[in-house]
DNA sequence: CTGAAAGCGCTAACAT
DNA sequence: ATGTTAGCGCTTTCAG
């Protein structure tokens, strides 16, 4: 089915090493040997047989990239952007998702090293996994986390700043002038929610006030029996901060639906910026995450980890700091600002 | 680094062929030996080169998607669905992105064949790819296009109704009694614009009426300009029809910047669903694409014609019709249809 | 039930 | 500048 290399040098009547030679950059060949293998391979269609020099010895040129789900827009866009990072660098790309599952996690990964990938990027579904960790760690193998670190575990981790972004979005609320603000989530297991709510504690309490975290809110249903709670309470909510962007939207069509003004009677904030979070009325302030940096730094990081791992010591592998990308707030209409 | 198969055989004083067996199924295999075997597979954790493996001639069990992008919503989320049928094929998914670029593209079925992927899915960039079509047909590898054909190339294609859906939408226009609906556009190199282009053509035709096409709207800025264009002129157009998400949006966004009464003034229907189309307002009328469907219509056709490569005639592998799924119109504010 | 040995397609010494 | 040869880790006859 496919000609073989020594197929090619049988046509062209030289040895399997010239052939080899001219496949691997020409070097060292007389060229009109060069030639004439060349014409050998245009004509027999020849192409290396990617198996047999993995076999050999040498990298597999791909690289494995494990997400929750592709069609998140927060993880597509950042696969783009590091699917481009590994074309530059000469390799391919596979994706595997895990649905935020740590078995589904677990066994993407065990067919990744099955498959003798040169690394992985990682969004774990858990901060604190140990046999994901100890199966990691028994090869050699080059892993990255992105968006989510893996605590204690020294595996290098891209990730943005949460905390500090959730803090500065809840007192740019406490600046409008809102006391009772609510912090609208679920999920608490994730370690970017859990930053998120430490971010927005943290502004509260040092506001004086007292944090009020409703982590029931996953959509429009379970939002429409948020804000219904809410409003019949004795004090409502000025201003509520959404902690991911389905939430975000969630809650803004059921404020909508009930024809709750936005910021006049609820403010709103949200975490992760969307589409079209500028063209709805009000426009939705969001704090905005450099995602496609976070995928493009990772995967960056993780070739540079590769090309080290070819030449030199290991030991120097493993000093990565985390790195804390900055994330934005884009005020728009929905927290009170004028635009 | 990685302990081979030998190294285990070694350990549990057996050969190699006892573990081969027991890798694959511990048939014939003494129950005693086989717990030995597997024994020294979990001391030393042991994991197939797969590699080693494809050489003998096995499957690669990877699978390559090329598309634009991953970014692309409608792409994203045909790539979570065929990557879940990818799995549960026991195959992993390897994917890279086009950029509409004829020799990014060319580049990337180059990549996947020397990768030997066992088949690819393909939404190619150009409908009439000579090259590409060539460089396809020398091997056989089992290539299905989604989204668009390639004409003439007896490549399987699993595409939608593209003129159907577009005819229909523009008839339900029609029948809300607007007579100037113009065709918004852009890209009409694309497959999938032609024919909704052709769809849109055809409807006006039959009511007797005048096709007013405009490819020149791309992004809010050219959207501005033709909206401008359109209300100054002495006969502004009663309602428009965008024939791609992002141009919808665009669309929007601009006619909202102007005041302009949707659908009093002007109504709209896009082509594609989009996340917030029934949360803007007016809500917008769209078509619907089956998405999901079409990943996974496509996966699960490689995965059979690659069922059948393994065992039988090469002949009857060709004779695959043509998969078209269908669209929906979902009726919502922007057509001027009381919702 | 088990093992020895050949070879998949390629690369890299090591000759020449 | 070019060819010979020995494996890489696995599967698979073919003999026990």
């Amino acid at each position: 089915m496919h000609p073989t290399l020594s197929e090619v040098a049988v046509r062209a009547g030289v040895g399997t090493t010239t052939v080899s030679r001219v496949i691997n950059g020409g070097l060292n060949v007389d060229p009109a040997t060069l030639a004439r293998v060349q014409h050998a391979i245009e004509a027999l269609g020849y192409m290396p047989n990617h198996a047999a020099r993995i076999l050999k010895g040498g990298r597999t040129r791909t690289i494995g990239f494990v997400i929750p789900s592709i069609a998140d827009p927060f993880f597509s866009s950042c696969a783009e952007a590091a699917q481009a990072v590994a074309r530059a660098n000469d390799s391919v790309f596979t994706v595997l998702t895990t649905q935020n599952d740590s078995k589904t996690e677990l066994d993407a990964v065990r067919m990744l090293m099955r498959h003798r990938v040169d690394g992985i990027l990682l969004a774990p579904c858990n901060s604190e996994d140990d046999v994901l960790v100890k199966m990691l760690s028994k090869v050699a193998m080059p892993v990255i986390t992105i968006d989510r670190p893996i605590r204690g575990s020294g595996i290098p981790a891209v990730v943005t700043d949460n905390s500090r972004a959730s803090k500065s979005a809840t007192k740019h609320l406490l600046e409008h002038g809102f006391k009772r603000i609510v912090c609208v989530t679920r999920e608490t297991h994730l370690y970017t929610i859990q930053e998120r709510i430490k971010g927005y504690k943290e502004a509260m309490t040092e506001a004086g006030l007292v944090p009020q975290v409703d982590t029931s809110v996953e959509d429009v249903e379970s939002a429409t029996k948020s804000v219904e709670k809410w409003l019949s309470s004795p004090e409502p909510p000025e201003a509520l901060f959404t902690l991911k962007n389905s939430t975000t939207i969630a809650v803004f069509e059921v404020l909508q639906k009930f024809g709750i003004a936005i910021p006049g009677q609820l403010a709103l904030i949200g975490y992760d910026d969307f589409q079209l979070a500028e063209i709805l009325r009000p426009s939705v302030t969001v704090i905005q995450q450099p995602i496609e940096q976070v995928g493009r730094v990772a995967a960056e990081l993780l070739f540079q980890r590769l090309a080290n791992f070819e030449q030199s010591s290991p030991d120097g592998l493993f000093d990565w700091e985390n790195e804390q990308l900055k994330t934005k707030l884009v005020c728009r209409a929905s927290c009170g600002c004028q635009v």
